[in-house]
DNA sequence: AGAATAATTGAATGAGATTAATTTATTCGG
DNA sequence: CCGAATAAATTAATCTCATTCAATTATTCT
């Protein structure tokens, strides 16, 4: 059988990305074959090419998709906090660490993307990453419109905290929590908490000292 | 020639170690044969495999080292900053991201360390990272004897702090940079910048407005 | 129906890590 | 000083994949 009739055909290149996934929560990315791949699929390895250039092509399918669920739960989280600025920063960034460690092979395919796999010559454009970090621009300037952080370039604010955030899940999943650290959702929510509250002590305008410049 | 001369001897795990560290410069870790890496000290393959149980070894022995220069980067900057507190933070997490920029692929397997090459019981024990959170963590207190983040905890601040520089540079090394983000070390200025700005809005209590450093 | 095209497959190929067998140095007990 | 015994490399296998090739069967087009 070489060719598959219409009635048994596979969408391989989702199921691969989806299966992939799938063997990502039990193993590395290191540890996983084409081979497994495709057997999970219900195929061969070689049918893998006929929809991916190579391996590295496979996973970044799987790190893009990796970013749509990422940006799902941040819809999600947006949607529950709809009035409130400030809960809805804490609530992703909460929710945000929370998918990491509940999905750590995908999560640091997500930052450690493989090389190649595609034109190097705009290498990011259309990355879903880059519309994570546009979502929370957004939630940063609603703040701003709350009296947080007055006067900042929101792009910069978002960037910080994204680095927090994702910096937080990256050391908690190569085990660079201070001391003991086996409560990592705990961790987690007493590192955004940190952050929160840091943004809480910028809302300045009621204090009596201090009024840096906003909008003239 | 199968076992060398005293005289032509070479300290093969070091050099495995330093000629890896070389290669990094120009090329990502899963580009690096060892073969190539062998070629570098002036043996072949097959001799690492007497200093290290396998190629992730190496790299983690390479990690390793990769923590040993930035901890020696933090030494510079804490004797450079001695009195300064608030300095110290600030010019480590500059020293940080720059490392990071200036030592990407380095970095990089840093962050995503191989996952055997040794005994699996107790990870990360002696882990060399750890002992940067601890110099963290001194700063931290620094600061806060100076009347900085009042009352909170110096280990859970300084993996906040932590988290925020190296998320940041992980971040600028896997292109995920608000816009353009072409001056990656103005952008590193920028987040350290945002970060030391929301710290000194905390020392709030001692002083109305502002005022230098005091000691309860 | 028959040619052209498409999707897979099993069978090469090849790179690179790891292991085995072999070779040459050094060390150590007489 | 000589000959095991041990050490450290080396070259020559293995083995595990990723990737490519050639062959095979469906579908589509005319």
């Amino acid at each position: 059988m070489a060719r598959p009739r219409k009635d048994q055909a596979l969408d391989i290149p989702r199921r691969a990305v989806e299966e992939t996934v799938r063997l990502l929560a039990s193993r590395g990315v290191a540890e996983i074959t084409l081979a497994e791949v495709a057997a999970a699929v219900g195929c061969r390895a070689p049918a893998l090419y006929g929809h991916f250039r190579n391996r590295n092509a496979l996973l970044r399918a799987v790190h893009d998709a990796g970013f749509e669920r990422l940006y799902a739960e941040k819809l999600a989280v947006a949607a529950r906090t709809d009035g409130d600025a400030f809960a809805r920063l804490r609530e992703g960034g909460i929710a945000y660490v929370r998918f990491a460690l509940e999905n750590p092979a995908l999560y640091r395919l997500m930052f450690d993307p493989p090389a190649d796999a595609g034109l190097e010559d705009n290498p990011f454009a259309g990355d879903p990453g880059r519309r994570t970090l546009d979502a929370l621009r957004g939630a940063v300037a609603a703040c701003q419109a709350a009296g947080y952080l007055p006067g900042r370039d929101p792009a910069l604010v978002a960037f910080t905290l994204w680095s927090a955030v994702h910096g937080a899940a990256s050391l908690m999943l190569t085990g660079r929590t201070p001391a003991d650290g086996h409560d990592h959702p705990a961790l987690a929510a007493a590192t955004v908490d940190t952050i929160m509250t840091l943004i809480a002590a910028t809302r300045t305008e009621e204090s009596p000292c201090a009024r840096p410049a906003d909008a003239p």
